[in-house]
RNA sequence: CGGGAAGUAGCGCAGCCUGGUAGCGCACUACACUGGGGGUGUAGGGGUCGCAGGUUCAAAUCCUGUCUUCCCGACCA
């Protein structure tokens, strides 16, 4: 059988560059002509969907941020995925800070590794196995312990590459038994995870309080109030090893720690270069426990200093020598010639997991309040009447302004009431919104509205993008 | 995995007990009015009742199986 097949034409094929590469390709621009939420996507919703118990999985829903897809699994909206990359962010610029390189791990690994760690059979049902047209066996990797640990002796022989310290933040899938509280608790998660290489156990303590301080500054500019608490190192074993909890009245654990925490500062961004180890003593001298490592009966310190609270874990760190190392031969030859098997270290942060806990700690009836490193926008403008010429007319100028001047601003010029772009736009949560209508027009002034506080005041309409910028 | 619930329009639900033309509110579409805190009216569109099998003249409704989702517990970033 004959078939026919098109003849491509000659000619060689030119692209043409010039018009792509002179345009601005800044985010800022690219992004200006879509950010009128008449033509962006925010599907909000008014009632509450029934399957959601816990606000932030409420509000996530609601706001137009996630919508399930399976059990625990998520598909992630325009506006819940800008928050997820402003967190990606925020953890990425602080693992740098902290002399950590990032890389990229697959998802999907192959069964070998972890049949080599015994991993594969102790690690249960909770492993998402798979099986590919060969039948070979894979996995949807929980973690990253085996492949990180396997790059590593494939590739460092001497201890003058170290210390090493590598992340990435990639998806995870763990098969939990009873996924909850939307992302929260979702058996696809995204995590950042990282891995310290030590020639000693000095150095690899050195590695450890790098990432306990970067933990300290992150959770600090994502907005929440995170306190290092004592951890049970459990099965993954170790000595050294803190849980970061994030304060928040509907916190999964109840939490207990001294009164002292609410006086310490959060280290500045310069502070890798030094010895670390004053800050993590302090920060770690005073009393704080999760329920679990709690004893009520026999607490061990006075509980007049101390206070109760509910938080929830957003971050654990590992220091646990050479547990894994060892078995899997990852080792380097020291100063003396010797082979020594090298000092690990490992560090989470639940990125997605982070959203839902901004948004347990801070969030009000009406909707939630992002804080201002996080939010999506940091503006948001109403046009309160868009049968009124001049009033679309200023807030288009007022919306290019705000472009212009680099502001990150939701437009909200849809023909709807000025009620529901009120509630929407408090549903929704940006950290400040500008409001005009014909009142304000009249008198040359717009609204200014904190989310936070929920103070207003009347702003004139020629100093708001200054104000703002 | 143990215990408990639920699957009917995009969302929230009624109808099922007692089998007989598939409903309500919100959302959606069109038009008009309204225009500073989810406004009003008129007219519309949308559902093989999770799926499969069985009983019956007839099944959303009764029976069996199955899948999915949610809640409580043990587990966990």
């Amino acid at each position: 059988m004959i078939k026919k097949i098109a003849v491509l034409p000659r000619k060689p094929l030119r692209y043409r560059y010039d018009n792509v590469t002179k345009q601005d390709n800044s985010n800022t621009k690219a992004e200006s002509k879509i950010m009128r939420l008449s033509r962006y996507f925010i599907p909000t919703i008014k009632e509450t969907p029934s399957e959601a118990q816990i606000v932030s999985h409420r509000l996530m829903l609601r706001a137009g941020l996630i919508r399930q897809s399976a059990a625990g699994i998520y598909t992630w909206l325009p506006l819940g995925l800008k928050v997820l990359k402003k967190i990606e962010n925020i953890v990425r610029e602080e693992q740098n800070r902290a002399g950590a390189h990032e890389l990229l791990m697959p998802t999907i690994q192959s069964a070998d590794l972890w049949q080599e760690s015994g991993r594969y059979d102790d690690y249960g049902k909770e492993m998402l196995r798979i099986e590919d047209r060969h039948g070979r066996e894979l996995l949807y990797g929980p973690t990253n312990e085996e492949l990180i640990t396997d790059i590593f002796r494939r590739e460092v022989r001497s201890y003058r590459d170290l210390p090493l310290n590598l992340y990435h933040i990639q998806w995870k899938f763990r098969d939990e038994i009873r996924p909850r509280f939307g992302v929260m608790r979702g058996r696809e998660f995204l995590m950042k995870d990282n891995y310290s290489f030590d020639l000693t156990a000095e150095e690899g303590v050195h590695s450890y309080n790098a990432m306990f301080v970067a933990y300290l500054r992150t959770f600090a500019r994502l907005g929440l109030r995170a306190i290092p608490m004592k951890a049970d190192t459990g099965p993954i074993g170790g000595d050294l090893s803190h849980e970061f909890i994030v304060l928040a009245e509907t916190g999964e654990s109840e939490v207990f720690f001294d009164k002292g925490f609410d006086a310490f500062e959060i280290p500045g961004e310069d502070v890798f270069d030094g010895d670390l180890q004053p800050i993590v003593d302090q920060w770690t001298s005073l009393y704080a426990a999760t329920d679990e490592m709690h004893d009520v009966e026999n607490p061990g310190v006075d509980m007049k200093n101390i206070q109760t609270g509910r938080g929830i874990e957003v971050g654990h760190i590992f220091f646990f020598g050479d547990k894994y190392s060892k078995p899997m031969g990852a080792s380097v030859q020291g100063p003396e010639g010797d082979i020594v098997d090298v000092q690990m270290g490992s560090y989470g942060i639940g990125v997605s997991r982070l959203i839902g806990g901004i948004i347990e700690a801070s969030h009000d009836d009406n909707g939630i309040i992002w804080p201002e490193s996080v939010a999506p926008f940091k503006v948001g403008l109403m046009n309160l009447n868009v049968k009124n010429d001049e009033c679309v007319e200023t807030c288009d100028r007022l919306y290019k302004e705000f472009t212009a001047a680099g502001v990150e601003i939701l437009y909200d010029d849809r023909k709807e009431g000025a009620g529901a772009k009120f509630a929407d736009m408090d549903l929704i949560g940006l950290p400040w919104q500008v409001a005009l209508g014909p009142r304000g027009l009249k008198s040359g002034m717009v609204e200014l509205k904190n989310r936070a506080t929920g103070e207003r005041e009347e702003v004139a309409i020629d100093d708001i993008v200054a104000r703002l910028s």
